[in-house]
DNA sequence: CGGTACCCTA
């Protein structure tokens, strides 16, 4: 079900949206920045003016510090007042992800400096809101995990004797529990002397947060009373460990049904995925007569969301405006996610812009909204003047800057995230894995692997998946072979990446034999092959793995799709190109940048440039490698006018930029038109206007140019000219122009100097032999042959193929590999004979 | 001492 909705909210949906004026207009204009540390701070610098400061002062900026310990600038507020560096370990390490682990001890620092404050303080001036303070502090730790600083405060609340306070003990039993302290947490429990309902709930709570379920099931059985709490503990932890049908069991036995209970039950329901009987119990609840709370709402609000029922979701945003919840910031910011999954993003801002009070999730929901949209200039805006940043807004935004070409703005987002206390959790830390992976960063990677390893993240599936790609990326697939080894629970998406890595790196076979023995597959997996044998040049292999997934019953996707297109091109099969065509309109695909390249591609390939035409026009959106394909499509089928005059369009009105590629087409087509001028132009503003270094290609096609044309000594000028060695299609293209003009004096020059290349190249070799076979010289032949036999040179064989019921079989010169080669040859030798009479028209 | 919304890997 969850896939459901994410289908359903596909970006398609709102490119419509994104030129809304009414959203477009209204910008947010509530940001402004706001720290109330740092007023906090300035406040109590006047007071040390005005002379020491009190205890009142001092606990009133340790409270503010605090409960504002999440943002930006408190921790070095409150650490330059302490007069303690929090920056000093900092400044003289380089590596931005060394400096990032050290945030850490930044965060650590700051409930030092707090507790340092605090502990000369003289409780008896003011004892309840020193204890208020302590709680308070407490709390912060227990979130942190910082047990040390814990007990700290601890020992000094029992020095103190402040510790008779029964539920100060309960926190710091949960404390201890979190951390795994048990002998602390043991020593905690013997002064509750004996059973108490609340040591156990609590107990049974830490069990199934660390997922010992059987445990947390047998401290409840064991009970002699339970309250309610005791109850909707086990409800709510089943249901986190996807244990619907156990949770109802004790749901429905609950003697305390209360709307607390409810509410864990429903969802429950929604977050393993069943919306649908989240929102049935949640009528259930209305005609049982409980009361729904904004909590409830929330759950029962993302249901509508997930299941996409706008109608529903707006009948309980009437039950909500009659509970006089709709104010509620919960509940607002549920209905933020809610209208925008129904793409009602006016909807969704107008409550946010009418949002009395607004926290972080707000603001996340907000962000996201951008973000999802693909506008990340104004995400980074929001996020950046956002008075608060939690991990999932910082994940949303490291998230997409990798997945949208910016690598380093992702790993530097990791760097500040760290640097201001925020903990990443095991997402964020993929996401700046694949960031590194993209930016093929293997050290900064492996030191944060040894930062995952150090703290027990070593084995998560979402990171050794990046880890993986990191590795193979660069190379390194021993090792990534080794992250994947130790992986606790291997999913499908792992398997993938091994897969993937094993092909990029060029294992094929590899690749096929985990492909083979992976547990479970799904269409990537079947797409990851059908890629690797495409990379291979395998054609066959590809459609023979497509049928086979087909057979299977696995649906292909966008990706398999540019695959095959690529190999249709490749053969090229406008057949088999034109029935895949087919099924990707059928299928929903070809408004998709990467197919609808593809298929500009196989068309001009098989010579059909109407229809790459029609493709390309169509196209809503199109990226660089569309224009590519289009432009050396249209020059290589033989409308270079139409080329050039595109050319100029896409510089004239589109954010694409020329490339390397663009310009070999550009090259070709003023070639191929006569048009030797205007190419040489093109080739001389390469570097200046359009900062690209022609590469020995650009030259080859200059030479080309210029000896079509008869500017035979220019170009040799030109090859002399070149700032590296020439390739050898720019000799072969100075030899045929000297053959068509007949010069026969520069062709003995050229085969000169390809004599001398021909010691390593395979291809001047080829070229030298055909020079000698066409003027007879056939010892020459033969000694060029020899060469190349003594060097073991090998020159990649060309290759043809056929394709018969959806099988294609290919062979090379002398290549008697195919099982029916005999017959093939003998049915050969027989059309030979018969085309015997028209051989002289051949020649 | 129990229940929530925002982010989620190829």
């Amino acid at each position: 079900m969850k896939n459901r909705t994410r289908k359903w909210h596909t970006k398609s949906n709102f490119s419509i949206h994104l030129d809304n004026p009414s959203f477009r207009q209204p910008r947010l204009l509530i940001y402004g920045k706001f720290d109330p540390v740092k007023r906090w701070v300035k406040e109590f610098e006047s007071s040390i003016h005005k002379g020491s400061p009190n205890f009142a002062c001092k606990l009133n900026t340790i409270n503010q510090c605090t409960r504002n310990a999440h943002l930006s600038g408190s921790k070095l507020g409150l650490g330059c007042w302490l007069g303690v560096s929090f920056f000093s370990g900092c400044t003289s390490i380089s590596s931005p992800v060394a400096h990032s682990m050290d945030g850490e001890d930044h965060f650590i620092h700051f409930w030092d400096s707090v507790l340092k404050t605090l502990l000369p303080l003289k409780p008896e001036k003011n004892f309840k809101s020193y204890v208020e303070t302590c709680v308070s502090i407490l709390k912060n730790l227990t979130n942190q995990w910082a047990v040390t600083q814990g007990s700290v405060l601890h020992g000094h609340l029992l020095k103190k004797g402040v510790f008779s306070e029964r539920y100060i003990a309960v926190k710091f039993l949960i404390m201890y529990l979190n951390s795994r302290k048990s002998a602390e947490a043991n020593e905690i429990v013997k002064e509750f002397n004996g059973f108490d309902v609340i040591v156990h709930n609590c107990l049974i709570s830490a069990n199934l947060k660390g997922g010992n379920l059987d445990k947390a099931r047998k401290l409840f059985d064991e009970m002699p009373e339970r309250n309610e709490v005791s109850w909707t503990a086990l409800i709510s932890g089943f249901m986190r460990y996807g244990k619907v049908e156990e949770s109802m069991w004790y749901f429905e036995r609950n003697p305390y049904q209360n709307v607390v209970s409810w509410t864990a039950a429903i969802c429950g329901f929604v977050q393993n995925g069943f919306s649908f009987e989240g929102l049935k119990l949640f009528l259930k609840l209305l005609e049982s007569g409980v009361r729904p709370n904004k909590v409830t709402f929330t759950s029962v609000i993302r249901a509508c969301a997930e299941l996409g029922d706008f109608k529903m979701g707006m009948s309980i945003l009437g039950l909500i405006v009659k509970t006089g919840l709709e104010s509620n910031v919960s509940v607002s910011n549920s209905l933020i996610t809610f209208f925008f999954r129904m793409a009602e993003i006016t909807l969704a801002r107008r409550v946010f812009d009418e949002m009395k009070e607004r926290d972080v999730v707000s603001w996340t929901a907000i962000l996201d909204i951008h973000v999802e949209m693909g506008d990340l200039l104004e995400a980074r805006r929001i996020f950046d003047e956002m008075p608060e940043r939690n991990e999932v807004a910082w994940s949303a935004m490291i998230a997409r800057y990798g997945q949208s070409g910016y690598p380093e703005e992702s790993l530097e987002l990791f760097r500040r995230m760290v640097e201001e206390g925020v903990r990443p959790n095991v997402f964020c830390f993929s996401f700046v894995l694949s960031a590194l992976a993209s930016m093929k960063a293997m050290g900064t990677g492996m030191s944060i692997q040894g930062h995952l390893i150090k703290t027990g993240m070593g084995k998560d599936v979402s990171c050794s998946i990046s880890l993986i790609e990191l590795y193979s990326k660069c190379g390194e697939i021993k090792d990534a072979r080794v992250v994947f080894d130790l992986i606790l629970q291997k999913n499908v998406v792992s398997w993938n990446a091994m897969i993937s890595g094993y092909s990029l790196n060029g294992k094929i076979e590899e690749a096929q034999k985990y492909f083979s023995i992976m547990p479970a597959r799904n269409n990537v997996s079947w797409s990851i092959m059908i890629a690797g044998y495409l990379d291979n040049k395998e054609f066959d292999k590809v459609f023979e793995v497509y049928n086979e997934m087909l057979l299977v019953g696995e649906s292909p996707n966008k990706s398999t799709f540019s695959s095959l297109l690529c190999a249709c091109a490749s053969i090229p099969s406008l057949e088999k190109g034109k029935d895949l065509h087919g099924k990707a309109v059928k299928l929903g695909f070809q408004l998709d940048v990467f197919v609808g390249t593809a298929l500009i591609d196989m068309y001009a390939k098989a010579g059909d440039i109407e229809s790459s035409k029609l493709i390309f026009n169509s196209m809503p959106k199109k990226n660089e490698i569309s224009w590519t394909a289009m432009l050396q499509g249209l020059a290589e089928s033989g409308f270079v006018e139409e080329s050039l005059k595109l050319f100029q369009e896409m510089e004239r009105s589109s954010s694409v930029s020329p490339n390397e590629l663009m310009l070999l087409s550009v090259l070709f087509a003023c070639s191929h038109s006569g048009l030797v001028d205007k190419g040489l132009e093109y080739f001389n503003s390469m570097e200046t206007v359009y900062g690209i270094k022609p590469k020995a290609r650009h030259y080859t096609f200059v030479v080309d140019m210029l000896c079509r044309a008869g500017r035979l000594s220019e170009a040799e000028d030109f090859i002399e000219s070149m700032p590296f060695q020439p390739e050898t299609n720019a000799w072969a293209a100075l030899l045929s122009g000297c053959k068509t003009y007949k010069k026969e004096v520069l062709a003995e020059k050229v085969a000169n100097k390809l004599s001398k290349m021909a010691e390593k190249n395979p291809a001047a070799c080829v070229l030298l032999s055909n020079i000698y076979a066409s003027s007879g010289r056939w010892k020459d032949v033969v000694n060029v042959r020899k060469l190349m036999k003594e060097k073991n040179l090998k020159k990649s064989g060309g290759c043809s193929w056929v394709e018969l019921r959806n099988q294609v079989h290919s062979f090379y010169s002398e290549d008697g590999s195919h099982s029916q080669s005999a017959d093939i040859r003998d049915i050969l030798e027989l059309l030979r004979f018969e085309m015997r009479p028209f051989q002289r028209f051949t020649d």
